[in-house]
DNA sequence: GGCACAGATGAGAATGATTGTCGAAATCAG
DNA sequence: CTGATTTCGACAATCATTCTCATCTGTGCC
């Protein structure tokens, strides 16, 4: 291996990404934008994307592709392991679960079939109770 | 109840499309429309992006949105339950899979978080046997 | 501090998947 | 067969995301 990955530099729009990024909640590129600029900052859309992105390969935001395709994204805990998520649809919030043996299972099977390089998604979506109120159904 | 929904038609390019849906493997809704066309077909692909979001929504065929979020589709076994899948990543070649008491486990944790309407996503992607020879890791 | 330069940014164009439009053609009840 | 309704198909329009490229800015070095 001859190129380790050149850590990303410390730029200002890299640490505002990081400081928006302070909600629970699962959201757009577009939406963060939406967010960074409603407060200020002048940062630009493409740039909102590579940093997402950025931040999704080092692990420090987690990405999910929602069933409409849009890629959304939200702050991971610092070094927090490998997990997965029970979102609502209506406003991104999410919690995370556990969801025990199920890392074997997929690797048991991959096996069975002679599948290679495993990777696996589970999530589970809803309505959280504030949205059900609220009338999202 | 006013509105029951008004059974699809079977016209000639709904025909074609069950027709080619005859592969195991999952493609997306141009590759489909490719194919038809390959094989003598005029039909559009409006028409088909239509015609498998139809027979989705009926069940005839299962849809899994790819981390590209490209949407692939595949005809699914007549009246099968819900189920989840192996697929590759290469070839689109997949297997279903069966995962037992994963169902209830869901409902579980969305009772706890009070959250309604809850869906689930669990699929497993990899590389198969064939496409790992080819080379494509 | 001041310099050099590879990496980062932002405006806007380009891409690629999917959806909308609308006149023409096909389906189906009577 | 006839007319009401649905579906087609070509192509324009959307929308999220990526690319281009001129310009700017961390970072390592003196
Ligand atoms: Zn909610
Ligand atoms: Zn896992
Ligand atoms: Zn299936
Ligand atoms: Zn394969």
């Amino acid at each position: 291996m001859s190129a380790a990955t050149p850590a990303p530099r410390m730029t200002r729009q890299r640490r505002e990404i990081l400081e928006a990024l302070d909600t629970r909640d699962f959201r757009s590129a577009q939406a963060w934008h939406e967010r960074l600029r409603s407060e200020g900052s002048t940062i630009g859309l493409a740039t909102v994307y590579r940093g997402l992105q950025s931040l999704a390969d080092q692990g420090e935001v987690d990405a999910v592709v929602a069933e409409s395709g849009e890629t959304l994204y939200r702050r991971c805990e610092a070094g927090e392991e490998h997990h997965h998520h029970l979102r609502c649809r209506g406003c991104g919030k999410a919690v995370e679960i556990d969801v025990p043996e199920f890392e074997a299972f997929a690797h048991r099977i991959a096996e069975q079939h002679s599948y290679g390089d495993i990777q696996h998604t589970i999530e589970l979506t809803g309505i959280c109770p504030e949205c059900a109120a609220a009338g999202k159904d």
